[in-house]
DNA sequence: ATCCGCTACTATGTGTTACTATGTAGTGGT
DNA sequence: ACCACTACATAGTAACACATAGTAGCGGAT
């Protein structure tokens, strides 16, 4: 119906992804099932799996390899300081994006 | 503060160009001084222009070429019914997009 | 024993997009 | 003559989501 959220999810996606790591200590696999779940279901493990070493490298996050009963072990995710901080400034320009958006919307 | 928006526009700034179009027949230079006015204050007239020629690529808008006591001729940009159409996806996928990343912030 | 599906991670390449930078050109004021 | 403002155009760049493919562990069914 609406057919594709690519580009609008460009820059907001990364902020999803630490958004959810910051509620709990988790790994990609689950991350995309739980963007999926949101109603992003369009989203697939490669993507996330960028954003993760994507926050690795910018020292985002710290990460712990944990055995899974399930499967291949697991690549834990958790937000250090500067994740905390990364992830304030990113709601902080949504919502700027945001209210300006309505704003336009709105306005007749 | 908020430094850098260029992520989170992409994909929503060609939507704000088709929305101030549709409100008046408009021309480049006055859409950039319109979104600058809104608040997102770093976009250049390069960019609009180029999201400009997309749409007309596209053919979701209509074009006029009109002198102006200004300065050079302006082209004027008008929404077709194709146009119009594509607003109304766009205001559909930034009203899902937006509900689900307030979903996610509310939910604890 | 073998195959399949699910879990889980990694890597390479592609297309789209906003932005940078630069150039052209018309008008009016000093 | 020069400059600021108006107005459009375009080649190149960086960042991002996505496509695609591969590797690998585990459990259940055939």
């Amino acid at each position: 119906m609406l057919d594709n959220l690519t580009e609008m999810l460009k820059g907001v996606l990364e902020g999803c992804v630490l958004e959810i790591i910051s509620r709990n200590e988790t790994y990609g696999y689950e991350i995309t099932r739980q963007l999926n779940a949101l109603g992003f279901a369009d989203v697939v493990e490669g993507t996330v799996y960028t954003i993760l070493i994507r926050l690795e490298k910018s020292q985002l996050v710290d990460t712990t390899k944990k055995p899974s009963d399930m499967g291949p072990p697991r690549k834990f995710f958790a937000l250090n300081d500067a994740g905390r901080e990364e992830l304030q400034k990113f709601w902080g320009k949504w919502e700027f994006v945001s209210s300006k958006m309505n704003e336009l919307k709105e306005r007749n």
